[in-house]
DNA sequence: CGGTTTTGACCCGCGC
DNA sequence: GCGCGGGTCAAAACCG
């Protein structure tokens, strides 16, 4: 048959085709077959050449981050001995804990798995389990661990879900005020809400492409800002608790667009959504742990940009400025460009919240770290369409 | 026709 | 307790 192919693919036109013709265009295809097959070896060798530096790089990088971390780490179990929130599980990368801790996430899924009965404590740990990204590393078997974990306990947590699903409208609202505001407040302690991140992007995107599906569900004009501000629920699942909130800056059209996420996706999320997540959970762990000295850890995931500590009107919340580029061409980014400035009420660990988004478009001069995803699911903000 | 947007009404937390 | 204002709901309109 491939003879066949081959002989009408070279003589198209010819009428009779020898035997001998057909031999040497064989020995031809054969000889190519031959010369892929070397390229194919090679690309492999190239493969895994990239495979191990990456491997390498990004021991480095974990070497790097991880006494930063485990100091921050310390001080905030010393200073908040109350919780029970391991928040290195929402990192789901390089976190030093996670691999030290996995026996006991074992247990508490487990206790999930059998227990139906939800209580505020396990509460805690589920809200920490129940990512709403990770970090695909096959090189990592501890994140590899958290994932499997992870999912399990979303499987839980998707069942339940799914069974409040069935109720009616208005039972769904309860639903909402009840077990939503548990996933969004992360269980916080009395006077701290959620942890929110804040994206203000360029002016030419307003509507940062987060790898989700948005579903507008309300508008308002704010009585201290005459601009309107736009709410977004994300309607990739239908009990996923995350929403944002747009608003634009200023009123010229060159002002940028200050994008608010808070909540936790309680589904998988699209590749494009996946890249920048770490960087913004690092961003939310930070606003658990408060931790000055975590800070370095963004400014792995967003060299380029401005980082900002906040907390506003309970809300704990970490601001990256997307439209003023912490970059000089000259010079590899350096931890001292962040800016840092906390608050004296700062945000608890208690509040397990993270938040998954990719970013699309930043002026930093490489997509490096912030990868460029397709525009494939734009949210709108009203007025502009 | 199903999904999304618009928009007025409603809810609820917070400050006084 | 009351009023204010931010956030959410939900019916109608819109759109592909």
């Amino acid at each position: 048959m491939i003879k066949e192919k081959i002989s009408s693919c070279v003589h198209p036109s010819d009428g009779v085709i020898t035997e001998s013709d057909k031999e040497v265009e064989l020995d031809a295809t054969k000889a190519k077959l031959e010369k892929v097959r070397e390229e194919n070896e090679k690309l492999k060798l190239l493969l895994s050449t990239v495979l191990t530096d990456y491997k390498s790089l990004q021991m480095h990088v974990s070497n790097v981050i991880r006494p930063q971390h485990e100091a921050s780490m310390e001080l905030d179990v010393n200073s908040h001995d109350d919780f029970g929130v391991d928040i290195s599980l929402r990192l789901g990368r390089s976190d030093v804990n996670v691999s030290k801790n996995v026996d006991e996430i074992d247990k508490i899924s487990l206790e999930r798995v059998s227990d139906d009965e939800i209580n505020e404590g396990s509460d805690k740990k589920r809200s920490a389990l129940g990512l709403g990204f990770r970090i695909q590393s096959c090189e990592d078997p501890c994140t590899d661990e958290t994932m499997k974990l992870d999912y399990l306990s979303k499987d839980v947590k998707n069942k339940n879900a799914e069974n409040k699903c069935i109720c009616l409208r208005k039972d769904v609202k309860s639903v909402r005020s009840d077990d939503q505001k548990e996933v969004l407040e992360g269980h916080a302690q009395p006077g701290l809400k959620k942890s929110r991140v804040c994206v203000k992007a360029p002016c030419e995107d307003p509507s940062i492409n987060d790898g989700c599906q948005w579903r507008k569900y309300g508008q308002k004009t704010a009585k201290t800002n005459p601009l309107p501000r736009a709410y977004y629920r994300c309607s990739m699942s239908s009990n996923c608790p995350v929403r944002k909130q747009v608003q634009r800056c200023g009123e010229d059209e060159t002002s940028a667009y200050m994008t608010t996420y808070e909540g936790t996706h309680d589904h998988p999320l699209p590749m494009e959504a996946t890249h920048m997540a770490a960087g913004t959970s690092a961003a939310a762990s930070l606003l658990q742990s408060g931790s000055s000295s975590s800070s370095a850890n963004l400014s792995y995931f967003f060299p380029y940009h401005n980082v900002s500590f906040s907390t506003t009107n309970s809300h704990p919340t970490v601001t990256l400025d997307l439209t003023r580029p912490n970059y000089d061409p000259d010079q590899i980014p350096t931890h001292s460009s962040l800016s840092f400035s906390s608050s004296s009420d700062r945000p608890s660990p208690s509040n397990s919240q993270t938040l998954s988004f990719s970013g699309s478009r930043s002026q930093a001069p490489s997509s490096k770290y912030l990868q460029i995803a397709p525009l494939s699911h734009q949210t709108k903000l009203s007025g502009q369409q």
